[in-house]
DNA sequence: TTGTATGCGTTATCAT
DNA sequence: ATGATAACGCATACAA
């Protein structure tokens, strides 16, 4: 048991330069796959790798090369409460898969808002390369100052006016959204009503500003609002409160499937019968759209995309790439038997 | 421009050294808390702290302390493609909450099986303090052989015979899944059938178990079994099978609420009433339980404290604090309609 | 192309 | 209680 601990300190690039009889400096140049080494030479190094099972500290070369070699996916705790939201899932999932291939750590950070300080402090002490911040929520004023000092990739458009020169990824949310009205409309539906998105997030704004566009564009009125979270649940009160209304409506687009989800239980609950009395579309081909019955008409979100577009554009960026600062991905009518 | 680059630099110990007239020892001591300093110096050292906004150098500190400060969250590949399931979200949640407040960094790694080497030659090359390990495959194999040189930490019960002493945060699935059925039972549902996860994790296999326990407890027969894998299109697609047996049955137990959503729009299809004609509880209390028609009855897993415990056992494992190998956290049987 | 020497910012050992 | 100094493991300018 004491031989464990004995064993445990890893080999070092000076024992590999040793059994491939060379100098640490041409180990060193393997490794970084300098151009200005002999073929001889790498083999020698590698198959000295391989024997040892060799694996580079990453602090020392850290602290060496000035460079981490990590990058932060901050989520302000806020935006983690959405951690479940399949959405969001599949973007760090794209994330990390992105990330993958390359020799960067992600570092995940869950920011209490009350210290985002201490989470400033942390990234610009040089412990990250970049940063990728997935914040849905208007709170991220305090991280658009981080632009200025370390390379930030933000997911989906900042909020605040100083988002001007952010780099980020996203999708068109307000042209997704009268994709999906207009879908409604020219199935000859008139009366179009819409569970929205939390008004301090970009993409609960953005598409109720496409549904009413969408219906204003057709001449039909854009009245009829309820604003819920996002959730199957909030989906499920905004639509009571909709019925209560007591204004008939043939048609609903939803901001999320989670929302669209649970406003279809109420509908079945009074009777209504979808398409047949109320015709749905929503954003997000995920689990509940699919699983949905019947199955809902939906804009599908490059999610998973969005995340390894993410991962790439920073990863660009740390190295002197140029890159473009918005990037909006592709979204497309998936059809259900909601209308 | 040049300016920014010129500033970029940050403090070093040194520079508070200086400013606060002391040598860099003594520093390093009030950075760590050591007991063996004046209040004095304390004091001088954490003004010039304040004054120049230093913050240690994380890769220094590695090199020198032979300490990384990080662990590992190790997601095989195949797991990954749960990322949207809703239990292994909060559990990732909770693993980075529970670090949070603490001096650890979490590092998400998402391991391609292709080299599975290279992932553990990563975490033995002394990049990380310790590793939590989230498998719920079988293929946990290659990460018990890491028990043996750094503290890890499994979610979920390991599958391999190896296994045997590895240090894992679970719930009692068996008893779950039993006192799911005997719910049923207790209602007076005799005929009961189960949509079971994968024979591959641990979860799928524990359940089934369950059931049948339950199920033989009660005198009553344990073959209405159709295997799917978790989501609510393979809990659609077993569904169909179940019914096309042509066996008469009046409850269903699956083995996630993610399937029972996916039956349940199968039996809704088919004109059978839930609870009416049958009955069904499920496992996870996540949005598809809640939001689904009715409601499931389902039991609760603390999701989050699980991936909350799995941190802070893993933190005092490596921090040499005794910690017991096996925690199983408490379940509970949270009534919906389906019942 | 290769090797030598120095430095990266901190902790740890040893004196004092 | 404090300070000088040697590691920590690697990258890199410079010399050869």
């Amino acid at each position: 048991m004491s031989d464990d601990t004995r064993h445990s300190s890893a080999p070092t690039l000076e024992e590999v330069a040793v059994i491939a009889g060379v100098s640490r400096s041409t180990v060193s140049r393997v490794i970084n796959r300098s151009p200005r080494v002999t073929a001889e030479a790498i083999a020698a190094v590698e198959r000295a790798i391989g024997e040892l099972g060799y694996v580079p500290n990453r602090a020392a070369r850290i602290l060496a090369s000035r460079r981490t070699f990590a990058i932060a996916l901050v989520i302000p705790e806020n935006t983690a409460k959405f951690f479940a939201d399949p959405y969001f899932a599949s973007v760090i999932q794209g994330v990390a898969l992105g990330l993958s291939s390359t020799a960067y750590t992600l570092s995940l950070l869950i920011a209490p808002e009350a210290d985002a300080e201490k989470t400033r402090a942390f990234l610009q002490a040089g412990n990250v390369d970049g940063a990728l911040i997935l914040s849905h929520h208007s709170d991220d004023r305090s991280y658009l100052a981080l632009s200025r000092t370390l390379p930030v990739v933000f997911g989906g458009r900042p909020m605040s006016d100083e988002g001007e020169n952010a780099y980020y990824v996203d999708v068109d949310n307000v042209a997704a959204a009268e994709h999906a009205v207009r879908h409604l409309i020219s199935r000859g539906r008139t009366r179009v009503a819409t569970i929205a998105g939390p008004a301090d997030m970009a993409a609960g704004l953005d598409r109720v500003e496409g549904w009413r566009r969408a219906l204003e564009a057709a001449g039909l009125e854009a009245d009829l609002v309820e604003r819920a979270d996002f959730t199957p649940a909030g989906g499920e009160d905004a639509m009571r409160r909709m019925l209560a209304r007591g204004i008939p409506f043939d048609a609903l687009f939803a901001a999320s499937s989670q929302m669209a989800s649970g406003a279809l239980g109420v509908l079945r609950e009074h009777g209504l019968s979808v398409p047949g009395d109320i015709a749905i579309t929503s954003i997000d081909n995920d689990y509940f759209a699919q699983s949905a019955t019947p199955r809902l008409t939906t804009i599908e979100q490059p999610s998973v995309e969005v995340g390894r577009t993410m991962a790439r554009l920073l990863v660009d960026r740390i190295e002197g790439r140029d890159v473009t600062q918005v990037t909006i991905m592709p979204t497309q009518l998936v059809e259900g038997d909601s209308v």
